[in-house]
DNA sequence: CCACACGTGACAGCGGCGTGACAGCATCCA
DNA sequence: TGGATGCTGTCACGCCGCTGTCACGTGTGG
């Protein structure tokens, strides 16, 4: 689950995000408006948690801009003024949820999560490459009808590739989708999880690489 | 099974809550409307237990949000009126049944349950999967036809798990159904829940881990 | 021959998960 | 009233597998 909490003060803003992130959630942050702005546009996020006082872009329009879109992240105001006006003017601009500040961290859990839930569901097809088989609902994997063990990151990069086949993806769009934004840019832990699923995959070769481009999945021909 | 009790007078809205809750629900309890809408807003509930009395919001204008909404809650309207005009307003607004004060609890329980019922996902009567049996009427479960003896908290999320087969539900959604909304988001009563059940389920294992994802009725592979 | 990208094995840290023990609590029964 | 029993959540502990880092080998193209 990816999320984007957006808070100008930074201390709040990486109390949350660690909280969050030890709910096994891909978290992100915005210090302002237009850098959260930025990020919404780039990245797909499932929940954005997003202060109503913000420098640059103030929150109501952010909250517009996020509502306004077809494939929106579901959208969770924090503000200081805790009134019922305030509640009502929050939500007729898009937001799904509302929290007055201070809040229960726990509460705050709760919240995103079952926003999360009322998040259309994403791709619920089977995805199938040659003899590969992804079911998501299931989450299971199989190879000609022989069901793989499959760690976290491994299912995750499977998926982001079949669901690119027959095209292709980079080491980065990889980094992005299967890890956050925060990840070293650095690191080769996509070479090396590659690697890992490879192994698991079997032969013949089911992922192939594109030297210098990315890595796509291996094609009829 | 999640349920939202809205009831101003407070013992009365515990009385029915802690009853129902000793039939393995899940209950969340509101004392104004405001609160029970946003209450509603937030959590997906099967069953919306609802006086029609209310201070803040009256029951009418929160019926019609409820059975407004596309997802929505079934409504048992309760009320102190027992006319047949009442009767007729009420459903016209969109609540799904009606209970006039004073009432026999037994009686709110049978309704509750059916209404659940009949809503469109729920339960059909038995649910079964490879061995293992669940009647939630009769709140039994049997495996090769044994029966079992479960406690609430076991039925509950074995109910949850057989009801998302062949799907999986992580145990943060496991915890929002089967416990309510004061449970704590870092507890791991989940986990272990889940271990006691495995114990009383026996061999072959019919819970399957999903590590780092959550929980899944074994599948027929 | 060198630079570079990629694959691979080794390794350490860490976190998830299962388990047993325990305490609080309600219920039941004597 | 008091003790026994079963349910439930908390906690500590240990195990195991996942994950990222690093070092090194290999192949390729300049």
């Amino acid at each position: 689950m990816r999320v984007l909490v957006v808070e100008d003060a930074v201390a709040l803003a990486e109390v949350v995000a660690e909280g969050l992130r030890d709910q096994g959630m891909a978290v992100d942050v915005a210090l302002d408006g237009l850098s959260a702005a930025a990020k919404v546009d780039v990245n797909a996020y499932d929940v954005v948690v997003l202060d109503r006082d913000l420098p640059g872009l103030s929150g109501d329009t952010l909250c517009e801009m996020i509502t306004g879109r077809s494939e929106r992240a579901m959208v969770l105001m924090l503000t200081a003024a805790g009134s019922a006006d305030d509640r009502v003017r929050g939500l007729t601009l898009g937001a799904d949820d509302y929290l007055a500040k201070p809040f229960h961290f726990p509460e705050l859990v709760l919240r995103v999560r079952s926003l999360a839930r009322r998040r259309p569901a994403a791709t619920a097809r089977t995805l199938t490459a040659g003899d590969l088989e992804l079911d998501p609902i299931r989450r299971t994997v199989t190879r000609r009808g022989v069901p793989l063990n499959l760690s976290v990151k491994e299912f995750a990069l499977l998926e982001a590739l079949m669901q690119a086949a027959p095209g292709y993806l980079s080491s980065e769009a990889l980094l992005e989708q299967v890890w956050d934004e925060n990840a070293d840019p650095f690191t080769n832990t996509v070479t090396v999880t590659v690697g890992r699923l490879r192994r698991k995959l079997g032969e013949p070769p089911a992922i192939v690489t594109l030297p210098g481009v990315g890595y796509r999945i291996a094609g009829p021909a």
